[in-house]
RNA sequence: GCCAACAUAGCUCAGUCGGUAGAGCACUUCCUUGGUAAGGAAGAGGUCGUCAGUUCGAUUCUGAUUGUUGGCUCCA
């Protein structure tokens, strides 16, 4: 355990004793440290609430202050069981101890608390604290068992280390997309339309649009097709795919289509697509392909339906209507090994394009249930790890870890903050070519299965895009900002010569506006600005008498005057960042 | 689904110890023709999330509900 984490832990102690001292028969669970605090879960009559941590903290001053000592003590599972009687989660916790592992208290001042340890020599080595909030947490994280109240708080080595990590998450605050999303307008979600249902805005349009052209250029390049299929299937097919089977909690309800009238009348259920794949193995069956058919490469930005359990959703993040960035891939096994390959390249291609270079990987293997072939298994899992290896890329191996259909990789990026998210995943499925029968003829004339492969590189488009936001907070490159240049007249007078230059670099497909609302300068700019337009072409009576555009970039600032060739070369370089 | 907090103008927020509300920014109009992050003036804009209850009267109190936020669980 590290030193700040050791203080961390003590820090939570603190809190616990101080939270003891001032609330009534207050049960413990437990309080370990976290990424840059601790937490300490109870169970009290009394609500907690922000309102409350002034005097709490102000008692953990005085704890701190008193430079009290952690005393160690180790003892017999019956001492320990009757110092900790009337503290039921302290007693379960203790019966959950292995036998062969020695039972420690921890005495500091009068609070004392059943722990392993270690702790601070005294509560003197704990530096700068401060409660942030509090949240109802289950005992053990099972819902079945009681909500117990889940304080948090952050603890650093020195106030200057404590507001370094609180300027972080200001930082972090800043970037929020659903701020920047509001700010910028580049989405919503409305009430009206119903919980986790995004509204990509014109701004935001511009991005995404800029984002699926890069995405199917790169996909045809790689040697895939593009295919569109329906958002609703009828319930014979869910059954076949066994999505009513495992999924159906997370599907939205279905859908009874009455057809035909009086006796003749009779009602199917259709239900709202939760996934793709069932209809891209549709387009499979549609005829018969022969070895030499595959490998087949299949995607589609299918957009997708989950009824995700309230309070789960969060911005962008986690929606209930999705466009995955799907594929589809049918291989025969002679070829699985340079398909998985060159699907981890082409994935590590596409992220490293949104400036995402810290990633890893995870290879899930097989857990205990599962379906299709061991030597299935095998040959896949192999595949997989070779290829993280041949791109050498850093990963963790999750023993047990895959779906019961086959085993995956999922790769992880780090944004600008240095916070981890999953995008992308890599995953074979040895169940669905078994339920629908899939089958392509071998070079013996005979029917073989193919290996079916799912994948998604971004993820969702708009989980995606929730995460571009922050990364670049809100200032995208070139290549992605709805709005790469703004015209700036300084004047009435040069409203026509920008109105100019607008249309010469619209013939260029670059995204450009004029604004030339009645306003000065300053005012224009700082509006870009806020607006996080890449360029800026300042355009006074000078500029047009002379024929050029006057550069200003957002990042750089005023760049001088140029000819509009020249600033579109520079553009088109910039572009390419 | 569970715990807690929150919901007032497009946005950020005041406010009303119960008598139907206000600022800044944004918006509209007018004046100003200004050279690298806010020129000036006037105007318009709100069933105070929704539905009940208490009350002479509810945006304010109570309950329910929806949504949001932070967690737990789950996940692209």
């Amino acid at each position: 355990m590290e030193d700040l984490d050791v203080m961390r832990h003590s820090a939570a102690h603190v809190m616990a004793a101080a939270v003891c001292k001032l609330y009534p028969n207050v049960k413990l669970d437990i309080g370990p440290s976290t990424d840059d605090g601790f937490y300490y879960d109870f169970d009290l009559e009394h609500r907690l609430s922000p309102e409350d941590f002034p005097a709490i903290e102000a008692e953990m001053e005085r704890l701190i202050k008193a430079a009290l000592p952690f005393e160690r003590r180790e003892v017999t599972r019956a001492e320990a069981a009757e110092l900790m009687a009337g503290q039921p989660y302290k007693l379960d916790r203790l019966s959950d101890i292995p036998e062969d592992e020695t039972v420690s208290l921890y005495t500091c001042g009068d609070f004392t608390d059943l722990c392993r340890g270690p702790h601070v020599a005294t509560t003197a080595d704990i530096g700068a604290v401060k409660l942030t909030s509090v949240a109802g947490s289950y005992y053990h994280g099972d819902e079945n068992n009681p909500m117990l109240q889940r304080l948090y708080g952050m603890a650093d080595v020195s106030q200057e280390a404590l507001d370094a990590v609180l300027a972080r998450i200001e930082e972090a605050k800043r970037r929020d997309h659903r701020k920047l999303g509001r700010e910028l307008e580049l989405f919503s979600l409305s009430d009206d339309v119903g919980p986790g249902l995004a509204h990509w805005h014109p701004k935001g349009a511009r991005i995404r649009v800029a984002i699926e052209d890069f995405w199917r250029r790169e996909h045809f390049r790689a040697g895939y097709e593009m295919v569109f299929t329906p958002h609703v299937g009828r319930a014979r097919l869910w059954e076949a795919s066994g999505h009513l089977g495992f999924y159906r909690e997370s599907m939205f309800p279905c859908m009874n289509v009455t057809e035909g009238e009086g006796s003749h009348a009779a009602t199917e259920q259709y239900f709202v697509k939760p996934m793709n794949c069932p209809f891209h193995i549709q387009i499979y069956k549609a005829r018969r392909y022969s070895y030499r058919d595959l490998p087949l490469r299949w995607a589609e930005l299918g957009t997708v339906y989950r009824y995700e359990k309230e309070g789960v959703r969060h911005g962008l993040l986690r929606v209930r209507g999705f466009t995955q960035d799907d594929a589809h891939i049918f291989c025969t096994p002679e070829q699985i090994e340079d398909e998985v390959r060159a699907t981890v390249n082409f994935a590590l291609r596409i992220l490293r394009r949104f400036g995402f270079t810290d990633i890893t990987a995870y290879l899930s293997t097989r857990p205990e249930k599962a379906v299709g072939l061991p030597e299935r298994w095998e040959q896949a899992t192999r595949s997989l790890e070779s290829a993280l290896k041949a791109e050498s890329i850093d990963y963790q191996v999750d023993e047990g870890g895959g779906a019961f259909y086959g085993p995956k990789i999922d790769l992880k990026i780090k944004d600008a903050l240095g916070r981890p998210w999953q995008l992308g995943t890599i995953q074979f499925d040895f169940n669905l070519p078994e339920r629908f029968n899939l089958s392509y003829i071998g070079e013996d004339g005979k029917e073989h299965q193919p290996y079916m492969v799912h994948r998604a590189l971004l993820g969702s488009l708009e989980r995606f895009f929730g995460i571009l936001i922050e990364h670049y907070a809100g200032a995208f490159p070139v290549w992605l900002a709805p709005e790469q240049v703004r015209v700036l007249p300084i004047t009435t007078g040069q409203r026509e010569y920008a109105r100019g230059i607008e249309a010469r670099l619209r013939e260029l497909d670059i995204r450009v506006t004029v604004d030339d609302d009645n306003e000065k300068l300053g005012a224009k700019i700082r509006r870009a600005q806020l607006e996080k337009v890449p360029f800026m072409l300042v355009v006074g009576g000078r500029d047009a008498e002379a024929g050029v555009v006057s550069v200003r970039s957002r990042e750089a600032g005023d760049q001088g005057a140029m000819t509009l060739e020249a600033f579109i070369e520079r553009l088109k370089a910039a572009m390419t960042e």
